[in-house]
DNA sequence: ACAAATTTGTTCAATATGGAACAATAATTA
DNA sequence: TAATTATTGTTCCATATTGAACAAATTTGT
């Protein structure tokens, strides 16, 4: 008997969906985001809000734990959690801040940033790798428009 | 004293980050995406899973559970748990196969049909203010290329 | 100045998630 | 045919997730 289901097209619904674009993005997140963030969990150790520290404070010289929630549309106690795992790791450091007893600015430290190269480095291939199916001015035209509904994204309220 | 931080602009990442189209991806599910699944759940009553049965068997008349799980590239222990409560719901009915004992096809009740276009015409609300910031040509563009990124997508393997 | 409201970081608890193992069945290979 | 391998749907379990509540500190409003 011939094996089932051969024939069907799982990639069918992208057009037929009643929000494609929306659907997409979606789709893409769940089928390249979440498993890199799976693979650097395995590679690397690092669970998804711990490397978003790292990514943070590589581009913010000092931030709270709360900035880093609000950049990363993260709940706070996501990155709470992560900020300790990450000072016992020795990847930040944290420093009360004077003028605000209620917070602390956090920073990077050396191995931080070693740590965050090494995974940098892998999430630019992987990158590389998904976008490859686009022509150099395909990409250029996604990058504008993405960057524009990301912006738009940033200033919706949680 | 003034309040602090009030000048953080917490976009700039999005310039400075290694990967920036992948990491906007990732934004934009974090930022609409996730909080649209949250808000059918509380407005529907529906999870992630449950919704994409609806919507996977909207679109194909007849599919496997397994069918569901590739086509949404969700773990198959989620999509099992969602089609008994879907089953319960009375969103679906299952006939199982004649010719395959291991699986049953199911189907989308009547029911089914009306919570699905329900759910559907809040997303495509949703999905029309979120691209609200794209002109029509640039929603078109965009469209076209994120349909390159999803079917590139779709032929990686799990 | 003082009460009320807000903010930060944290812990707790209830729920969601998904890998792994499993039994039943079917397909493949020898 | 018989043995091996693969597939489906399910349950179990360990972990992840996040809303809610909280104490401490700060800011706001009167």
């Amino acid at each position: 008997m011939a094996r089932k289901n051969e024939s069907l097209d799982y990639s069918n619904i992208f057009e037929a969906v009643e929000f494609p674009d929306a659907y997409k993005v979606s789709y893409l997140a769940n089928a390249i985001v979440f498993p890199t963030y799976e693979d650097v969990r395995k590679d690397f150790g690092l669970a998804r809000a711990e490397y978003h520290l790292l990514l943070c404070l590589a581009h913010y010289s000092e931030l709270t734990a709360q900035d880093v929630a609000r950049i990363t549309r993260r709940p706070r106690n996501s990155i709470s959690r992560a900020v300790h795992r990450m000072l016992d790791l020795g990847f930040l450091k944290r420093v009360p801040d004077p003028d605000d007893a209620r917070q602390a600015k956090l920073q990077i430290t050396r191995e931080g940033k070693i740590m965050h190269q090494k995974i940098s480095a892998y999430l630019v291939d992987r990158e590389a790798e998904i976008f490859s199916v686009l022509s150099d001015t395909e990409r250029e035209s996604f990058r504008e428009l993405i960057r524009k509904l990301a912006n738009f994204a940033s200033t919706l309220k949680r």
